[in-house]
DNA sequence: GAACAATCGGGTAATTAGGGAG
DNA sequence: GCTGTCCTAATTACCCGATTGT
């Protein structure tokens, strides 16, 4: 089995450099799948996170002609 | 963990010493490259705007000669 | 059981996005 | 062509006290 690395809503703040109830916002809006533990907490799919970062970069157009 | 270090739009027009508008068209342009939030709020690499930044400072040819 | 940091939930200001006219 | 300002709507940030995780 493939061991998912789970982030916490604040570690996932810090990659998109917004507040950790951004986070939370996003999951209740359904914009990035979480996982809940017994106590309420939310827990993010490293790999899911990491991708929809990776789609939402936009790279500069280097335009130095 | 790595972390890129990433700029509010707000806090890259304080460096540049424009208004958050015009950062907005940079990113829009395609001059600087732009992370989106899910919310479609815009954060910058610091690294990025750092070397955009030392670029466009043209320091006075050093006339020591 | 106790202590600490982080996250929970809700509510309110500040920032940002987008278009338009100067 | 580029930038700063006005407008409205949406998103985000910080306030609180209470619960969860380590």
């Amino acid at each position: 089995m493939e061991t998912e690395r789970l982030l916490t809503p604040g570690e996932v703040a810090l990659m998109f450099r917004v507040d950790p109830k951004t986070v939370t916002r996003w999951a209740s809006a359904g914009r990035i799948g979480s996982i809940r533990t017994p106590g309420g907490h939310r827990r993010f799919r490293e790999s899911e996170v990491s991708a929809l970062l990776a789609d939402l970069t936009i790279p500069a157009s280097q335009s130095t002609a």
